[in-house]
DNA sequence: TTGATATGCAAGTCACCACTTGCCTATAAT
DNA sequence: ATTATAGGCAAGTGGTGACTTGCATATCAA
């Protein structure tokens, strides 16, 4: 189990999540040529696909797998961790 | 210099957080009897002061110095940078 | 000035994380 | 059946981050 904060303690997986904001429902594949043309990373599959774990450990993705494909989502769901643990705007000064 | 993501990564910098969203402007002392009466922390004074520049370096928190006293006070302006960069709700389905 | 308070700096240790490598499983196509 | 495609598992390595220890600096009080 990964917490929210330490999945997004990576900068591929914050593109991962940028990537799949801009189209849901990737595979491994698809996620890895997106990163390497787009992002110019130069991570193995497995790499990825470590990374893949760690979001979907926390929560920050989830997975449906038809035939061999695994097809990815974004569930921003556990980003309400982080807005809503402190306020975002400058308290008034006492 | 640490990026917000990095100094969200543990707990015990959001501790910090936590304790300054309720009672800003903590000197370094107070903050580490604060960890340790409510939370049963355990640090030394060295590994909460670092921690403390960790934040400090994300602008998370930011520094007065009066006397031989330093006050510290939480910045939730780094913290757009994570609200702003995902959709925080399910986009509908195409 | 002497001592106590509040904090800073730097080196060293330990554990964890990202990444790679090598091999394996399952599904689909020919 | 054979081959190719899509993905998974596990061990090993290198680097970095959290923490401690020891010493140093600066401010205030007596």
């Amino acid at each position: 189990m990964v917490d929210v904060f330490r999945a997004l303690d990576d900068e591929t997986r914050r593109l991962v999540l940028d990537e799949l904001s801009v189209r849901d429902g990737q595979t491994l594949f698809e996620i890895c040529s997106v990163l390497t043309m787009r992002h110019g990373l130069s991570l193995t599959r497995q790499a990825i696909s470590q990374h893949l774990g760690v979001l979907e450990s926390a929560g920050l993705i989830v997975t449906e797998r038809r035939g061999r494909s695994k097809f990815h989502y974004f569930n921003p769901e556990p980003l309400a961790e982080i807005t809503g643990r402190w306020p975002t705007r400058k308290r008034t000064e006492q």
